[in-house]
DNA sequence: GGTAATAAATGACTGACAGTCAGTATATAA
DNA sequence: TTATATACTGACTGTCAGTCATTTATTACC
């Protein structure tokens, strides 16, 4: 009988749409001024359907934000599995962050909300729960990456991976935080390029985590 | 004829007041779940009273704000008009924000407002105006002491100063407050310090951005 | 001291919105 | 066909930011 299955397929393909609504729309507004009467009308559905499936907006919020935080996640994993030295991988990996951030800047303004503690009580256990693993995948990746730097001689053995991984993620993301919140104000005041800051930035760090071995490979690439 | 000038200072202090009933309540529950009627009753005067003072909930958030931002800004200008060499200045300018976060949680956990341009279209143009004003005038006390670095030759003269600061400022800001959102949980999942990564972080980066002369002078100070 | 004019403060009210729930419609089973 | 379970609906509730007609306090003038 394969009448629960059949259900339980067009259960996710609901929520699947609803999150495609809800995309639209928070992309549009952001999640302060983003209604769940718009996002229900977008989803041709009534609001009361979408508390069906999800427990509250802030829920249908990480929904969306999530598919964003699996777009990187796909990347990072296919970089992982490559066959790239491990130099090539973190230089990489910046650059995967880089572009993420530029290709899809509705994902990453969406990323601001990890950092908000106010809004995390109306979200469900479930989704922080979710949230929370996701997360925890993305950053072994990194870490993995790190790691093979380091067994590879590349990157300096004094250092930890972990911290190192955590460091770099987090000089590139106020950067690109701030530097879209600016925007061409940045450019006017300062002028200041954001890309080429982005740059300088990751090319200082990465020459201070670099064994000498690690330089001298990364000055052969250029 | 001095009543003018009375009612001018009352009118002031009643501001104050209003920020201080305000700072109490956004202190204890943040901006989305504070509520105007909470300030009103804190500041013992009715919420139409408020709105005669500051057009909406977020430019009283703004104001608050503001007041963390001036208390950074006396720490960095006394810095930078200390004695101190170039080095010891930029030194103590990262060690000064992380004193501030550490101290002053409460006013860097509502400097995030400052990242989340939705929240931006509540905000008065007279309060952004002064906003920026201020926020600049910060920045150009940090650029400043890095153009004092580079003129006394212990930052390498190829880079930016203004970049540089830029950057030294955002590798800290996104690891306090991530780490800050995260809590203990960093901790138990990745085994990692935030006061230890942090002074890693700073550590690399001013050790890339130093000159040989620089790098000698550091040293020498340990 | 009394009164008109001005300024400051009030709180009931409005509109908007998240979330609920009693009721309706639709699908499945008997 | 009827009974039962499941999916959906939208009117309703409570909350809250912001408003505004009214009241209260202050100053100016005679």
């Amino acid at each position: 009988m394969g009448i629960e299955e059949r259900k339980e397929r067009e259960k996710e393909h609901r929520k699947e749409e609803i999150l495609n609504a809800a995309q639209k729309v928070f992309f549009d507004k952001g999640l302060p001024t983003a209604t769940m009467d718009e996002i229900a009308e977008a989803a041709e559905l009534s609001k009361g359907t979408l508390y069906l499936y999800y427990k509250s907006k802030e829920d249908l919020y990480l929904g969306v934000m999530m598919r964003g935080m699996q777009t990187l996640y796909t990347e990072y994993e296919r970089l992982a599995a490559s066959p790239d030295s491990p130099l090539r991988k973190i230089i990489k990996l910046s650059e995967l962050y880089i572009a993420f951030f530029t290709t899809n800047r509705n994902f990453f303004r969406m990323f601001h909300f990890l950092q908000m503690p106010q809004f995390h009580k109306q979200v469900s256990k479930e989704m922080q729960q979710y949230c929370g693993v996701e997360t925890r995948r993305l950053w072994d990746l990194v870490i993995g990456i790190m790691k093979q730097g380091m067994e590879a001689g590349i990157l300096r053995s004094d250092l930890d991976p972990t911290e190192i991984g955590i460091i770099l993620w987090s000089s590139s993301s106020a950067l690109m935080m701030r530097g879209d919140t600016e925007g061409d104000r940045w450019k006017e005041r300062f002028n200041i390029d954001l890309s080429h800051t982005l740059e300088v930035s990751n090319r200082l760090f990465l020459n201070a985590i670099l064994t000498d071995k690690g330089r001298k490979e990364f000055t052969a690439l250029h």
